[in-house]
DNA sequence: ATTATCTATAGATCTATAGATAATGC
DNA sequence: ATTATCTATAGATCTATAGATAATGC
């Protein structure tokens, strides 16, 4: 039963992968340990063993989908960087981003839910959104730092609030409005 | 035990709208039929002569608080006729009201969950969404019909976006900071 | 007689723990 | 000997229902 050292590590790391994936889909209050244990192909028991408790778990899950954000905007705006602004939000405000809250944004999936979490899952969210809007001021090619700043975090709820309420309406052709219209208005602004 | 008609009507109301407030600051899924019904003075058993199923309730409780935020807005664009938009966004963007997620808009308190949820919640979502982007599109004084819906729906992403992440941080300088943003560059926009 | 509400409980699910097991790592 | 994982279960909580109760409304 016992496995490697090795073996449990990668364990570990493929119950925070999936843990990421199903809080974002479900919510921290609509999945239960149990659910995400066995989608990683161990025992509900086995779990204990590996985190303090559930919280602790969201709390890594939750920073590994930050890292993986900053990760992915990083490679976005380095590969277009004579456009990194125009790349960062068509691709946040895509159809693929939407459709798949599993694998994208925890801010956009989960930032309601750390909200109301409180303590260090909140904690974790405060500490993953600074590299994201550092991201977003450097897109930005006008004005001084501080206004980079007070922009790329007014960007930032932009983003996060089209792609929140795209997901949150049922009807198909609103929600690709509400994504288009977020981005035209963001790319606007940006030449003012 | 029985009560008359009217009272139970009442009891009906009182439920809906505890639940409003309880789903608002705990998520459809962090709060249960017997808290909210302790919450209404009334047990637990009572709830199903009264709902058909705690989703039933998940539904009332959204078109009310969506019916709610409706009235406000529209008291606020009539009472400041020359600065409609103005005063929307001072609202929305206070910390009043970012402090009071029970009593606030329920999009940036549950539009998420309401993606989640999917059937009859999110139609009643999508339903509340269309009245107050009208009441953003009339309080914007400048472009055509289409250009002022399209600016409407970008800027209630805005708004739910900078709500929601400034309740995400727990970082007071950094939420002001966020709310302050939003709001200054969506009454610059309307300038353009 | 009807019905709004209450008490009590069924049955499912949730977090967390105890103790057993068996293979690794000293 | 240590430890990663498993089986089994405790104890709490959740949605929903059954049946009793007692006052309203015909």
């Amino acid at each position: 039963m016992r496995v490697t050292r090795e073996k449990a590590a990668e364990n570990r790391s493929r119950v925070i992968a999936v843990a990421g994936k199903l809080f974002r889909e479900h919510g921290f209050n609509g999945i239960g340990v149990a659910d995400i244990m066995k989608a990683a192909d161990l025992t509900h028991g086995g779990f204990y063993g590996q985190f303090d408790s559930k919280e602790d778990l969201a709390i890594e899950a939750s920073k590994a989908a930050h890292d993986k954000s900053q990760l992915v905007w990083s490679d976005i705006a380095a590969k277009a960087p004579e456009r990194s602004l125009a790349a960062l939000v068509d691709h946040y405000l895509s159809k693929r981003h939407r459709d798949a809250p599993a694998t994208g944004c925890a801010f956009a999936a989960l930032a309601i839910d750390a909200g109301r979490q409180g303590g260090t899952v909140q904690e974790t969210f405060t500490e993953g959104l600074a590299p994201l809007v550092d991201i977003l001021a450097k897109a930005f090619s006008k004005g001084s730092k501080a206004e980079r700043h007070r922009k790329a975090l007014a960007t930032m709820a932009q983003l996060v609030g089209a792609v929140v309420l795209s997901r949150a309406v049922n009807d198909p052709a609103l929600s690709d409005e509400i994504l288009a219209s977020a981005r035209k208005e963001i790319l606007a602004s940006a030449q003012a």
